[in-house]
DNA sequence: ACAGTATTCAAGTATTTACTTGAATAAGCC
DNA sequence: GGCTTATTCAAGTAAATACTTGAATACTGT
């Protein structure tokens, strides 16, 4: 299932051309692009920021990118072919999962050239996100010395199966889905830090505009969980603190 | 002529949803997605790996990826609009760089990935650069440590623009059609280390085999110029040490 | 203003791509 | 073996893309 054949090599001609030569350059240069052709679809660009969160059946990849199973099968084909992707049969279902770091590094360099020299990428931020200007945020440096005082609480308001999968050392799981019948739970005293999938997941904003509004201390991590497990910071797995533990 | 105006606005429909909405997510992930969508491009990937080395106007470039100028335009308009690229007119000559360095670790991520998990990128490589198995490389660490302790030469084998462009400070132009008239100007009893555009550039590998050949000692730099930059060594520009000094 | 050089734009052609629909395949359960 | 569930494959359709060719535009020099 996890086949890995040669994805490139069996889109062109066979004939690779001499040592230094015109052709064979086009080839390794048509190499290179390919990985970031499978990258070009915004579908496909869903999908490899889901699984950066950890595995997930095709089902429920399906259901988060709202597409039919079978065109979702298709792009994780693409991406499986081209070597972003790893795939295991669990029974009847298959999950699939990213190579490697070196994928979720891509996926974050796109993000980055995106932000920084794309200039429409603001307004489509800001329509999916709303108006961010007024959150308050927080670095990971920060979180990290401010986690290290005990000060503060930390949720993770992704989906609980991502939050099993992985997630921050020390954070507990509030999906945003539940938020709201738990403030209770939540602190009054303490900031709490929301974090999510990426920089741009529309959960951790939401979460910080419902504390804010209920009057708590409230603030965004900027990273999701990739870029700090990326940064070699603390992370843990399959398990669920009791809120304010 | 530096023209920012919106690229995957203007080839979208307008209404962007409401705030978290499926429609606002999948154009904002769209947006992502077109940074990788012109870099799915074999010649454009080639384009953004020459400007990686500075700036060149539209025939040198043309010239290098043997192309038409048409073409080449068409691509570079592309990039251009999507934010990878700006330019400046000299006279009757546009010249292009790369926007920022989020742009040249894009390409060091899609390489990365490429070079990590697609099957056939080694036959691909090996078409292009030859057997690589029995040439010494060096890391931009050892260099580091090496050139402290002044007991190597370090050949810039690129073509001589690129070398006054920005080269790797303490570097020698040699360029590699140039290296087999001026072998009498090399040291025979230090190391040559030879660096080249990226990983993937020929010309390292070959003058490192003609080196060999003649029995001087020599190594490639696993890296190229932009790498060595982004890793934040030292760099110098528009100058060209006699050999041997 | 005209000619030359450099570059971009527009339209055509062949190829590729994203999604849909229906068929085919794979695994588990009885 | 038959049925159910999950997933992939194949073919069709509409849209997008890479390159070519020729026209148009921008700048310089006289």
């Amino acid at each position: 299932m996890n086949s890995r054949e040669g994805y490139a090599m069996s889109r062109q001609k066979k004939s690779s051309g001499t040592l230094g030569s015109r052709d064979a350059k086009k080839e390794l240069f048509d190499g290179f692009a390919s990985v970031a052709k499978v990258m070009s679809s915004g579908r496909r660009a869903e999908i490899v920021d889901i699984l950066a969160q950890g595995e997930r059946p095709v089902d429920e990849i399906s259901h988060e990118i709202r597409q039919s199973i079978a065109n979702t099968s298709q792009h994780l084909q693409l991406l499986l072919r081209a070597g972003l992707l790893k795939s295991r049969r669990d029974g009847t279902r298959i999950y699939y999962s990213l190579s490697g770091s070196a994928v979720s590094r891509l996926w974050a360099a796109v993000r980055d050239v995106a932000v920084e020299h794309l200039a429409e990428l603001e307004e489509l931020a800001t329509s999916y996100l709303g108006d961010r200007s007024s959150l308050t945020t927080m670095t990971r440096s920060e979180l990290r010395e401010r986690m290290d005082d005990g000060d503060l609480m930390l949720i993770d308001v992704r989906p609980e199966a991502e939050f099993r999968a992985g997630h921050i050392a020390g954070a507990s799981s509030v999906t945003i889905k539940e938020l709201e019948t738990r403030l209770d739970q939540l602190p009054n005293d303490r900031l709490i830090v929301a974090y999510c999938r990426g920089p741009y997941c529309v959960y951790a904003d939401n979460a910080v505009r419902i504390l804010t509004r209920q009057g708590m201390k409230a603030a965004r991590l900027e990273d999701g969980f990739p870029e700090w497990k990326e940064a070699g910071l603390p992370v843990e797995a399959s398990n669920t603190h009791a809120s304010g533990v």
